[in-house]
DNA sequence: ATGTCTCCTAAGAGGAGA
């Protein structure tokens, strides 16, 4: 079962690469992020022309998430129980046995600002809603873009970016709080090769030379973490004409491919759990 | 280095957000 997660910028102007990247990858889930149109804008035909079913939460000019995908989502809510937020930055479906979230976390836009008490409280909301859920299901998927690099390794000049938002050590903090829940952070369980990054800023060249930032996450629950074999960034699309500012990220867990399989293999070293 | 991109309002640039 494969699950991705991308923010695209504009799903009316990257429409033509997120079809193009469906068509290449295959994902089973593909997690949206700042669709920046509203619900009814969505391009719903295109992307059942493409084969996929979509369960969107949109909203004019900012923010909007969605998760498209090759079967119909199960049980869908939109935002995180009681927090009341016009902003339209989470939305949740039920595939097969595994329940995925895709979200768009606060930027914070600077340590000063109101929008970084916000996000410190949207984070807050969010962990509570992991907590709950956690209790209706073991199998879950957090898929998005966090705004938070959560290790120096994650950020490619760690100096200049130390204390910074994105990198603040309360929102690292917050970060591992998502951890201590159970969660792991999919990319980390693997060997990856040094200056990974799902973000580069438009200005001054930055993707060029490689000056990024890895913010976008797929976090696991513990249930999970054994399933997975793959976490990979496709730095790819990035490369393209018109580019989102981020590239997608995803991952492959084994022995999910049926959706109603309810039974995930242990480790190799526990053949009978 | 106020650098780039996308959206909005509102009638032409300018601001918000990232």
């Amino acid at each position: 079962m494969k699950i991705a997660s991308w923010n695209v910028n504009s799903i009316k102007v990257r429409l033509p690469h997120v079809l193009d990247w469906l068509q290449a990858q295959q994902p089973d889930v593909l997690c949206l992020q700042e669709l920046k149109c509203e619900t009814s804008a969505f391009p719903w035909e295109a992307v059942e022309r493409a084969g996929y079913h979509a369960c969107v939460s949109g909203q004019k000019a900012y923010n909007g998430v969605a998760l498209i995908s090759k079967y119909p989502g199960l049980d869908p809510v939109v935002g995180l129980s009681d927090f009341v937020d016009s902003q339209q930055r989470a939305i949740a479906a039920t595939f097969g046995a595994v329940r995925v979230l895709s979200v768009y976390c606060p930027n914070g836009e600077s340590l000063t600002s109101d929008k970084y008490t916000y996000k410190l409280r949207w984070f807050e909301a969010l962990w509570q809603e992991l907590q709950r859920i956690q209790k209706d299901s073991q199998r879950i998927v957090v898929a998005g873009d966090f705004n938070i690099a959560p290790e120096d390794r994650d950020v490619y000049d760690p100096q200049a970016w130390r204390g910074e938002v994105l990198c603040s050590e309360p929102e690292r903090a917050t970060f591992r709080r998502l951890l201590d829940l159970g969660f792991k952070d999919s990319f980390r369980l693997f060997e990856q090769a040094p200056q990974r990054y799902s973000w580069w800023h438009y200005r001054a060249n930055a993707f060029k030379r490689n000056m990024g930032l890895r913010i976008d996450h797929l976090l696991l629950s513990s249930a999970l973490a054994p399933a997975c074999r793959t976490s990979e960034i496709d730095i790819q699309p990035r490369a393209l004409e018109r580019p989102s500012d981020h590239a997608p990220v995803w991952l492959d867990l084994v022995g999910l491919e049926n959706p109603g399989l309810d039974s995930v293999p242990g480790p190799a070293s526990s053949p009978n759990s």
